[in-house]
DNA sequence: GCTAAACCTGCATATTCCTGCAATTAAAGC
DNA sequence: GCTTTAATTGCAGGAATATGCAGGTTTAGC
């Protein structure tokens, strides 16, 4: 990775995360810590971030409209996308879907990960571009304007000629009886598609919706693999999905 | 192997890759790294990349591509955008490249225009829906990171199914006598293809490109119905191309 | 104040870059 | 086709850059 690669991608980092840190850095480029000060200390003499002991801070911290609107149980999301995070390998294909712990689990992806994402979520994919050795596949067809998902007949037919190693699916209600469920017929559908076309469903969720239901049905609890949550493994209320043969992170 | 060859070699790598090493390409060309060090500096002299220690990165890689907040002659965009607009009525089916020009020409669609637009551009299509009456339909494909639109051959066979009423052109370097011209061989195969599927094509661009050329070729002059730049349409420098029957705006 | 982590300085090393030059190769002119 | 001319290329040597490491110093948090 040369150098001006590099420095983008921490200008990038913090500029989305508000603060990095020095060891952080050096651990997910793999460079020595030495390195990454002498990039901060540059990029903060050219004004592109503020130099503080143990990282770096963004210039403005009202600048993305990302962090202007703030997200709903941000601490959560980054929790469950780290623990995502770790299940993804080299020479993965991995399929997702969109929504704001997606969106994170994408900006925490370590740049050195070589690896294939198809989605047909617009945020989502942005995000992906930001990565170095990461390819993105885009859906495509008619865009649903609540959800910034491609959704449609063209989208799944698309997404069933695919063959992934995963699915990240994030989820609106999850409940042990009747399953996985959603408020929007179109992105049901892709979402079903979408675990077809998977071998490894692993599930994305704050506990908060965890039993819940929404109107309409997507897939029972059985039929995915993985389910990832904030709370610690071992937590009860987590139980039902376990006794179903899902595995709990 | 030619020296031009050589270097047109290189320039589809790095734009394909984004960025090249000067010891690959010396490994792959089989030539002394010294005369791909020389191949680059000259490149570079041409505006046709970036070189750095180590290697060259492609001119779209700019870490001010982090900071969406300051765009490049926004004031001028920004009147290229408005006369666009006006182009485009109730109900037609418009084709749009990417780029800051077709971002700002999303920006500034009255609330009340009820169409389709279709696009490859993922930032474009972002701001598309943001419209309550605007139809958008995302072409899907690989996604280039440069550029941020979908390229490859499913985009192309999907753009050629289209009949669209209009297409918006944002392009990098025009020219009376080699016509439309750009940097990244995947994005031309998509231009190409929407300018066939559209009845008229209408070509957005800063003066300041005017009169300049790229490596790759789109298409030529005379294959444009229409050409806005922000300069008043009787300025002496779009003459050339209003004696080849474009309108100009 | 104490301690651990982060920092800075200087240095060693490995690349990469540049300059000049000679040898080779392509192109132009006859 | 052959000669002349210009351009291109590779190489040698020294300069510059990038990075990691050792050590002593500063800082932040307790």
């Amino acid at each position: 990775m040369l150098k001006p690669e590099r420095q983008a991608f921490i200008l990038h980092q913090v500029n989305l995360h508000n603060q990095v840190l020095s060891t952080g850095l050096s651990q997910s480029l793999d460079v020595s810590e030495d390195t990454i000060r002498r990039d901060l200390q540059e990029l903060a003499d050219n004004n592109k971030l503020i130099k503080v002991h143990g990282g770096a801070l963004s210039l403005s911290f009202n600048d993305s409209h990302y962090h202007a609107t703030h997200v709903y149980a941000h601490a959560e999301k980054k929790l469950i996308a780290r623990k995502a995070a770790a299940l993804i390998h080299n020479d993965m294909f991995v399929l997702t879907t969109g929504g704001t712990t997606l969106i994170e689990l994408a900006r925490i992806l370590p740049p050195s990960l070589k690896a294939t994402f198809i989605s047909g979520s617009l945020p989502v994919a942005l995000e992906y571009t930001h990565h170095p050795n990461i390819e993105v596949i885009l859906i495509g067809d008619k865009v649903s304007k609540n959800s910034k998902i491609t959704v449609g007949g063209e989208a799944i037919v698309k997404i069933k000629q695919i063959k992934a190693d995963l699915c990240f699916l994030g989820v609106n209600a999850i409940d042990a009886e009747n399953g996985i469920t959603d408020n929007d017929w179109e992105v049901v559908q892709v979402k079903k598609a979408m675990i077809e076309s998977a071998q490894r469903v692993i599930c994305l969720t704050i506990a908060e919706k965890i039993n819940t239901c929404q109107p309409f049905h997507v897939c029972p609890a059985r039929a995915i693999d993985t389910l990832i949550t904030e709370l610690p493994p071992d937590d009860p209320l987590l139980e039902p999905y376990r006794k179903q043969g899902i595995r709990i992170l």
